[in-house]
DNA sequence: TTTCATGTAATATTAAAAGTTACATGAAAA
DNA sequence: TTTTCATGTAACTTTTAATATTACATGAAA
């Protein structure tokens, strides 16, 4: 399988809208990315139905955040992109008549259970802001410490 | 991406093995799976390897089991299968020149790496005989309840 | 009325797992 | 000794799900 990469991509978004007056287009958002617009456009469709994003079309229009980064979860971000799936393991048959195969199933499925909702716990309590201010503390520290990459580098 | 399955069907024809005296020919097993004796042989090789079970060639060959069910845990069959990845999460770039994208990619890493070290927890906890032991009392439980299914359908 | 931007359906590409084919190796049976 | 059976494995095909692309519709501002 091909693993997803919406939550990644969706949170890079983010924050790059969070440091930018006015709004983005998909086309600047999927260069930045290195992706294509269309993609944007189709993740950011679930932000926007949940309110964490609006969007306008038009000369001067793009996507804007609309959610407050303090009280926004990774777990709201990755629920509003359809939440999927995070396991790449699986059974070969889940209504199987076989009663060895169905103890197998039982055991892993508890285990792929437990630790699925570990990572749900963890998406719930880390909040945007707790990723931006990991950045701006990144920055500070690299304009601080003289390297020389340039600004415009090391936010896109 | 497509599931992985191979730790599923690795446990489900040790369990039949531990049912059966004498080898089990990859054909024999392919067919109670249903799929084809030549993934059977590439799965079972990984646990050759480690000593889990052994191959015959020739009349009367086939594979046998070789481990103690009581000391060997499903982390031991996993890793014999390669360790396939088994969170389908991940990011864009995993070496990124970007500040905003690396604050993401730290924090995603470490929620991956919690839940990942979590399976691998439970897997290392739960022994095979832990899963035959439920094989068997769901088939005697089978048996005194007097429910209409055969045998043979109830264990392959 | 033209340009810019989103919205979205339809289609193509890509990556990884699983399945298949073909043939080599070696052991037991005829 | 020759045939049959079974594993061993490389090469290739199929399948599935994510991502990317194309095409065109909608609507807002210049």
């Amino acid at each position: 399988m091909k693993k997803d990469t919406k939550l990644s991509a969706a949170l890079h978004i983010i924050l790059h809208m969070a440091e930018v007056d006015g709004p983005m287009t998909s086309d600047r958002l999927a260069r930045a990315m290195r992706t294509n617009p269309v993609v944007v456009r189709r993740m950011m469709a679930g932000l926007r139905e949940r309110g964490f994003v609006t969007s306008e079309k038009g000369h001067g229009g793009g996507w804007k955040l609309n959610c407050d980064l303090k009280t926004t979860s990774l777990g709201d971000i990755y629920s509003a992109l359809g939440s999927p799936d995070c396991i790449a393991l699986t059974h070969r048959d889940e209504n199987t008549s076989c009663l060895v195969e169905l103890a197998v199933n039982v055991a892993l499925k508890s285990a792929f259970e437990e630790a699925e909702a570990l990572l749900f716990a963890r998406f719930d309590e880390v909040m945007l802001a707790d990723l931006s201010d990991d950045f701006h503390t990144r920055f500070a520290a690299l304009k601080q410490g003289g390297t020389p990459h340039d600004e415009s580098k090391s936010v896109s």
